[in-house]
DNA sequence: GTCGCTAACCTGTCTATACAGGATGACGCG
DNA sequence: CGCGTCATCCTGTATAGACAGGTTAGCGAC
């Protein structure tokens, strides 16, 4: 099993396992293969199936009972988390116009904090980058400052992202696997105010989101909300 | 070292990491030992100094480059929403201390806004309201204002909030079977501002959240956290 | 000086093996 | 029949050793 160094053995466990439980071949609350199984089928160390079901439990995705196995998680909660919803579907769900104006495109050289979190080596030559303002019956709700992994969207720039979100772009070019976001309450520099039209002390809600496929990062985007017309709802039942 | 058996080598090691960030030894930014000294250190095998490590970067405590080394992380106090946590128990996972601050702690008639959440009738008596200031480490991390439902917690009044949180309390009188929340960035007024000692033009992240228990509301919150030291944190996998 | 190479150090991953301890069912003894 | 024992399977933890690849500093050639 020395083959593909792309993807790391325990990863390629941990989507296996993903695979059959988004498929519904493994239903909540059934067991799955124990860490011998796993040994035996892909024919890697115990160690390996060891950390891809661990980390899969500690995400809340299985459920570990020593002695006795290896379960299907509760997934209810997991399903409705703070929506991660395309802004233009949004918008539009809600009866209203939803126009974009992209004002930068370009190909750039990526800071170390965009860096580190598309997983880039120093001395990679660069990253996609676009800011667009989203706008709701022309008031501007969404200012996206993105940036995107060539390797997973080399077209990137070719985009037409007046008539298509990066997201919806994005979710065509590679599946979404992974997703994780912060959010936060900032003051936002004074680009982002003017662009957003903030009043003066108005804050933003920033949400910043680091989308995952084919078990690498594909984009990394900050998303400046004004305080006073946004705000993410989510909720769940047990 | 095959000795005290009852805490794990590589949960030890965890805590004496957290012991020395929690104390101040070692500062955010700064540099912790690398895998092979601890491997040295602690005479244990280096997969063990790496599972500690690995693990304290996932819960955010550690940043981690190959090749240049591990690294005290942004102490920023993060949250998953997905989850349901409790300050409290966030704090506690954080290694840090938590101590509650009861301000207000009384029977009153809710406004029609706290009356439309909770589902409560415009004559009924009334509600049980708390405000309480929830501390990390002696700095404000959240104003927890509460409004309770008589019906599923009679005894509200009667709980002592310095060693329980309202949220321990209402799970335990009452099953929490829904929760709805909205985040929003808001400048909340004196107040709070003061309760939480932000800063003069720092924003705030409110989080409101309705939770149902036997079918009916069972409490109503507004949780204010400061800005610049709070986060929201979530994701998962498709 | 600058460019390029190399050595040293670091994290990331993986293997093969080992012992402990929980859970469970089969089996045999009283 | 009932109860304890044991074999078996499972997870949890731990080790020593290995290779790959990123990063940096220093050294030497140009």
């Amino acid at each position: 099993m020395t083959s593909t160094r792309a993807v790391p053995l325990y990863m390629q466990l941990k989507e296996h396992v993903l695979q059959n439980i988004r498929s519904g071949e493994w239903r909540s609350g059934e067991r799955v293969p124990s860490e011998h199984e796993l040994v035996r089928k892909f024919n890697v160390s115990r160690m390996t199936a060891n950390r891809a079901l661990r980390e899969l439990m500690r995400s809340g995705v299985l459920a570990r009972i020593a002695g006795v196995g290896t379960f299907v998680g509760d997934l209810k909660a997991a399903s409705h988390p703070l929506q991660i919803r395309n802004i233009a579907q949004e918008i539009r769900d809600r009866g209203h116009r939803h126009r974009a104006l992209p004002v930068t495109l370009e190909r750039m050289c990526p800071d170390a904090s965009v860096r580190a979190r598309l997983g880039i080596p120093a001395h990679a030559p660069h990253v996609f980058h676009s800011l667009i303002v989203h706008f709701e019956n022309d008031v501007a709700l969404q200012v996206e400052d993105r940036f995107v992994n060539p390797l997973i969207a080399p077209d990137y720039l070719a985009a037409d992202f007046t008539s298509l979100t990066p997201h919806e772009y994005l979710m065509e070019v590679a599946p979404l696997q992974r997703v994780e976001h912060v959010v936060r309450a900032v003051e936002p520099d004074g680009r982002i105010r003017s662009l957003l039209k903030l009043r003066p002390r108005e804050p933003a809600l920033l949400i910043e989101r680091v989308t995952w496929s084919r078990a690498i990062p594909a984009s990394f985007a900050r998303l400046y909300h004004p305080g006073s017309r946004f705000e993410l709802r989510g909720g769940f039942e047990v």
